[in-house]
DNA sequence: CCTGTCATG
DNA sequence: CATGTCAGG
């Protein structure tokens, strides 16, 4: 654990830090990345069917005259800068704690498309992830950086859901799922004790499709409100992860015709908002409350990325006895390998 | 249907036209490919994770330095000339029919691997395909070039088997199965009536890894046979495809090993010869008695086709009353777009 | 290894 | 439009 300040109380000032802003070159640290994927030793293999069905647009021919195509949804852009954040300034010190996370749809997938590459970059104290799609006997162990330690869990079901975490600090403890059976079979929850607080990594449920699991979803959010309190009567609880609903009109580009579309039905943000009312902080819509246009998902399809359609379903959570620690949250929509993009958390604690 | 020219009877003199030698640039004509399957208009795409774990060595980059790379399975290799046979000259005057038959493995993918520009080349008057691997009614139209009447049968279950014939000359009749309503649910056989003869295309089940359909096979090959020698009795009889044996040790790289592998058993080489011993002729045998070394397919793994571990599995076996038309029987391995190559077989008829 | 499918998002 | 899976070969 990075040097624990105890800050002194001060006004709630937002930093003037603009997460939309992140894209542009002023942003520093930034890091020229080398896509070394393709130098990688991997068999030379044969069909090249999924590749015509894929990317006719990917680093290697940037160069060619394929100025009208779209360029990827999931890997990072040919002679792009890798977004990293710099250990803001917050309040007269330097923050001491970087915390990310990432639904990285996938961990083979993510890796192939270059996503660890983020990690070793961005240096984050803990990175959480959700949707593995990976038994954790699978996971490649290019997934952990040098001086991480890792924790993964996944669920029952092959190829399905799955959540980890990456640390630099040993935790005191590691918890896999919320101690109810019923709910404990997909792999959707991690709790990290650390000395100052709880971290609960989670892939919240999706609803799916015609919301068939919606009321499934209602259950889960029920027990786990539970969890999150009991946790917290012994420390302060950081909750964060894909939590599969977008709050406010505000954390979607869409938010009219997505009223009966998982993710933003009025069930899944008013028990949200029954979390929020119940002690806790939305660490970004806290710092940011009138940021448009600040998203962490978009939908594969119809160029959704390029054209920033897209929702805002991970977050940072914080037990309000942690406001005054919060120094940045951040949204890296210009860091790809996967559909959705990593959040970031600093934290002066 | 081209002229047809009855024949004196003359000697069986097998052409001494080689297969093996197919790869080399003495056959001729050969037609310089370029490869149009990247700009086909195709929508821009993503995700490079399947790309990767795929071609590296696709035409685009044969420039580089991969010489140690194995060359694709699948793909016609970059500045290499598409194998076509000539008319050639069969006793004294030339052949008046050309047939081919493939396996295409997966009628969407083979488009996409630019095997469909094959026939434009080749100009067969007949093709017969095996393994469409599409419902009838998804069969991109590319599959049918100009001048060509097609008839496609696919099996009840979505993505499995399929059969299908393009045709220059319209045939009499088509029957799409064997009216044995327990073998016709999936896809196996077409028969076209023309003038001097009746053509089956067929793709014969596939025992299966550990032989679990063996005994299934063995009803079909009962029934089949029946079905063969009842056309018989009208026409001659012209049976090719994917026949799912390779009848004698020199049919295959390895036999010693495969005797209990589908595709080598003494059930379906027995099955077979007593079709061959009820009056039809191997017309490739026919002709190469002692030919070693010439397949028609090769297993995607372990780079099979390069070093030519295969099997001869495709056929066209004639009734023997048309021995005398037999001008030539090819077997054109260095043809790419599936895991199969064309065979093709030439007639004066 | 490569083709399809299917469920999930 | 991606990620997985699985059957089939």
């Amino acid at each position: 654990m990075p040097k624990v300040t105890k800050l002194k109380a001060t006004q709630n000032v937002a930093p003037k830090r603009d997460v939309t802003e992140d894209k542009s070159d002023e942003t520093k640290p930034t890091v020229t990345i080398v896509d070394k994927t393709q130098t990688k030793k991997r068999k030379a293999s044969a069909s090249p069917v999924k590749k015509a069905k894929k990317a006719l647009l990917t680093n290697e021919d940037d160069n060619a005259e394929n100025a009208e195509g779209a360029s990827t949804n999931v890997k990072q852009p040919a002679a792009m800068t890798l977004q990293t954040s710099e250990r803001v300034s917050c309040k007269g010190e330097k923050s001491t704690l970087k915390l990310a996370s990432w639904n990285i749809n996938g961990i083979r997938a993510w890796i192939t498309n270059g996503g660890s590459k983020y990690i070793e970059k961005e240096q984050p104290d803990i990175i959480c992830f959700q949707e593995l799609k990976c038994d954790k006997d699978k996971i490649p162990i290019e997934a952990t950086p040098a001086g991480y330690k890792s924790y993964w869990l996944s669920g029952d079901q092959a190829g399905y859901s799955g959540v980890g975490l990456l640390t630099k600090v040993e935790p005191i403890d590691v918890k896999f799922g919320i101690g109810v059976a019923e709910h404990d079979t997909e792999g959707r929850v991690i709790t990290a004790e650390y000395d100052k607080f709880y971290l609960v990594v989670t892939y919240i449920p999706n609803s799916g499709r015609k919301l068939v699991r919606l009321s499934y979803r209602q259950q889960f959010n029920r027990v786990f409100h539970t969890y999150l309190k009991e946790l917290e009567k012994k420390k302060p609880v950081i909750w964060c992860g894909d939590l599969n609903v977008s709050h406010q009109s505000i954390d979607l580009t869409n938010p009219k015709t997505n009223t009966k579309t998982a993710g933003f039905t009025k069930e899944e943000r008013d028990d949200f908002s029954k979390i929020l009312a119940d002690g806790f902080i939305d660490s970004f819509r806290y710092l940011y409350p009138d940021k448009r246009d600040a998203y962490t998902y978009w939908a594969y399809f119809r160029n959704a990325r390029q054209r920033n359609i897209g929702w805002r379903l991970d977050y940072f959570i914080l037990s309000s006895s942690l406001q005054e620690t919060i120094c940045d949250s951040l949204i890296q929509n210009g860091v790809y390998g996967s559909d959705h993009c990593p959040i970031v958390l600093l934290l002066a604690i």
